[in-house]
Parts: structure tokens; C-alpha cells; sequence
DNA sequence: CTAGGTGCAAATAGTTTGCACGAAC
DNA sequence: GTTCGTGCAAACTATTTGCACCTAG
């Protein structure tokens, strides 16, 4: 897991390396997206950013989104609520878990199920470009210690 | 594969069950789910009912399509254009597979994914409630004869 | 008859865009 | 100094809703 500042500056230098501009709204939005462990919409990013800079306005968090992922430097989520999501993306790939109760997502990954895809794809005609896999679930009523899924 | 007809009977006596009126608006709407072999959004099934019936109201066509969910009589889909796409459910589980070229939507059911995805909820400490899985790719140029995959 | 359903228009919610001004390079 | 980015307000798209009228049961 990198660092926030870490993070930060790889935002900034993909930016850069596209020649787009750093602006102060931009490092500002690098840095709440480098910070958030969650995946927020674009309102709570604007929230969040604005409580540091009440000058900002939404629609330069959107314009900022969707810079930020034709770059590849976010990953743009559609769950069930309809609104668009957004989480960085310089971590491994993996699906979600969505509790249904609380909202809350849990990130998970399976190499299994991605060769499945794959061989049913394959078995379809098709090459997979990118998929999405959401679980929506209830947590289990159970004694305890459970661990996060990986590999 | 059910006939048309008895599938708009099967969603009439849907209807009928939960006590609610089978108007002609209704029926039209249910006709028109029953014939489509694709995933047509709102206004898509709006347009087809309405050559056939110019009084009919978008949003009639809206709030049937909710009492159609309810009552299980459709699904409805949120693929990657935002809008949502429906489907009668009187059939098997499935998921899609969408041709990004084409917007082609093909279906395809894996006992071992679904079967994967469980016991991943479950390490994780949850239970499944609904799932969705989709695939998106492009045709692989082949040579010819492949077939559905169903398994 | 009368509760539930419909059409229409207006309201929402999320997101995008035109324009004039300001800032990054 | 240019060009790109920003704020604001207005536009847009998908969907929902209030209301008066209509119709299935």
C-alpha cells in the first residue's frame, strides 16, 4: 500500500506526462482521492475537497473524474445505486462485495473466477476487455474471526 | 422456450395474483416484454408499445416496468450506459456478456463461477443475495462454428 | 361505484456543457 | 501571452411524481 504523498505525486506525474496542467483543484482532488480508503461519488469528493477549498465547484470534480480515467489513474464504478464511484487505481485488480444492509464494500479478488471468465468468453468467441463482478450480500450471523479473502 | 402467449398469460396471472388490475396498457407493455429476445431500455419498449398504441405514456411504460420488478416478473440490468435494460425472468439465471463493438448482449450461465462466488462470500463472512457479472469484450476473429455456451 | 391506473407536465437527481474569466506553463 | 482549466448557470438525460381524469373489477 503506498503512501499519500506517494500517491499524490504518481497523480501528478501521469498528469503531466499526458501535458495536462496541475492545478491547485486538481492537486486538491489528487490528494482526496490518495486519501480515500472508501469509494466515494463525485458529491463526496466535491465534500470533501470543498471543506479545504470552498471555491471549488462540482463540475471541476467531474471534469477532474473523467481526466483522471481516460488516464487510467481512477477506476470509475457503477453499483446498484445508480450513482458513479470512483476509487484510485494503483492497486491490483479485484471485484466487490457489496453489504446490502449497511453499504458497506468489501474488495475481494479471485483468479479462479477470472479464468473461468475467460474460458467462457472463449468458448462465446469473444476476448474479455474488462468485466465486472459485484456480490451483493448479507453478512452471515456468525462467532467471529473471519479474514479478508485474497488470492 | 415459452410461446409468447403463454408468457404474457404467465405475467397476467403475475399480475392478477398480487391483486392488481390488468389494464390494456398492461397487456401491450407485457406483450411487448414477452417478443423481445433482447434487452431493450425504457423508451425502447415505450417506442414498440406505442406504434401500437399512440395514447401510451412513457411514464405508464416506467411504472409498470417497477410493478414488474416487484412482482419478480422482470429483471432489471444497469449495464455500463447507465440506463436500465430489462428482461422477462421466466427464464434460467444468467449473466452477460456485452460485445463493447456492437453492444450485442450475450447470455451465459457458469454453475462453477456462481459456485466460486459463493464460498468467497462466505470467507468473507457473507451470504449471497443476488450477484451480477458481466463480461465485456469483442469478437475473436475466428474461423467459424462456436456455439452457446450453457453449462 | 371506487380504488387503482393513466397521461401530462413539472420535479428530481446525476452529470455535462457554453461562456467569460483566470491561471499554468 | 496563449492555451487550458475553472466557476457558474443553464442544459440534458433518465426517472419519478402530483394531480385530475378514467376504467377495471
Amino acid at each position: 500500500m503506498k503512501g499519500i504523498d506517494q500517491r499524490v505525486e504518481a497523480f501528478e506525474g501521469q498528469l503531466r506526462k499526458a501535458g495536462l496542467r496541475m492545478t491547485q483543484q486538481r492537486r486538491l482532488i489528487l490528494r482526496v482521492l490518495a486519501e480515500a480508503d472508501d469509494h466515494p461519488d463525485a458529491k463526496g469528493i466535491f465534500t470533501r475537497a470543498f471543506a479545504h477549498d470552498p471555491t471549488l465547484s462540482l463540475s471541476t470534480v467531474y471534469r477532474t473524474m473523467k481526466v483522471l480515467e481516460t488516464q487510467g489513474a481512477i477506476e470509475r464504478h457503477a453499483f446498484e445505486d445508480g450513482v458513479s464511484r470512483y476509487e484510485h487505481a494503483d492497486q491490483a485488480h479485484h471485484d466487490h462485495l457489496i453489504d446490502i444492509e449497511s453499504g458497506t464494500v468489501v474488495e475481494f479478488s479471485s483468479p479462479e473466477i477470472e479464468a473461468l471468465q475467460a474460458k467462457i468468453a472463449a468458448e462465446l468467441g469473444y476476448e474479455i476487455v474488462r468485466h465486472r463482478l459485484e456480490l451483493y450480500g448479507r453478512r452471515l450471523p456468525t462467532a467471529g474471526k473471519r479474514r479478508k479473502a485474497q488470492g
